[in-house]
DNA sequence: TAAAACGATTGTAGGCGTACAACGATCGGA
DNA sequence: TCCGATCGTTGTACGCCTACAATCGTTTTA
């Protein structure tokens, strides 16, 4: 084992804030996705936990977080899919016993979709595994971490 | 149109920053995440514009970014896939003339593969599109921008 | 030199998501 | 009342990725 090992990294290559010549709001854009999508996703893990694919993981979420019962139709416009599939997302999560359907009493074509207390449960755990951020961030120093809290927020509720 | 219209955001909601009782780094992660995956993604966009899969794109990226020429066990590895499929979506896009195979001479049971000079044109016009920021991040005050760099930067070196 | 290990390739099977078409039930407007 | 529109559902076809098994040529090891 003692050749000349290739230099593989699993990854592309970070950018330092130092690097001349480029957009610090696209190094920084570049940074943040790679710190995201590359070192800290944690789809892969959540989809593991509950068994089931991470698309399925949101629609659970999303039927959850809904503070009022949704129809398939508004689920579907969710997840930005159709709704033929929605119709067998939802036949999946039913047959776990996480989601239930109900006609609406306000209009019988359509349905409405609630979580059971398993799937409240089930998606309280995946939201809690996303969520989990990496060690890097925790190792950050109080005032970046506020720094960061604060932008975050700010590019999550803006575009 | 003018009935009770159900207020359907088509994602989650952000947390904002003054949140009482959550801890500031995943709340600052989940805005994080929020922000880049659900509000700035431009996958869809690279692969329209690239006609082809996120997959392959990646791949490509990774082949014209490579210092030296890869092999295909390498490409796999990089992808976290297995040597089959990178083989097929090596097919793909040296049969588009973006990617390149040659024996390697070290190893003749390897084989090499470089991007062709039309592989690097498309590589570097994916990564400009994946690379732009959204709208929001431009409109950070300066001081926010250059904190957002700095910390990114720390964040994406993995630490 | 013979055997084991390695790299690329071909093939197969399946899950998942997208995108359609079509149908029955229901609602709304003319 | 009748007709068109809407909603959920069923069904089909396809592309994409994962995960194997098996083969062939090459390299390394015993």
């Amino acid at each position: 084992m003692t050749e000349t090992e290739r230099p593989r990294g699993r990854g592309a290559a970070p950018v330092p804030a130092s690097a001349p010549g480029t957009d610090p709001a696209a190094r920084a854009w570049r940074n943040l996705r790679l710190a995201i999508l590359e070192r800290g996703d944690r789809r892969r893990e959540a989809t593991e936990a509950l068994g089931m694919s991470f698309f399925r993981v949101k629609a659970l979420c999303r039927i959850a977080a809904a503070p009022v019962p949704m129809t398939l139709r508004d689920l579907a416009h969710d997840l930005v899919t159709d709704r033929p599939y929605a119709t067998l997302v939802v036949d999946d999560l039913v047959g776990r016993g996480l989601a239930e359907r109900t006609v609406n009493p306000g209009d019988r074509r359509s349905k409405l979709v609630t979580a059971t207390a398993a799937g409240r449960a089930a998606a309280a755990e995946a939201e809690r595994i996303l969520d989990t951020p990496p060690p890097a961030l925790h190792d950050l120093p109080p005032e970046d971490l506020a720094a960061l809290d604060r932008i975050a927020a700010r590019l999550a509720a803006g575009l």
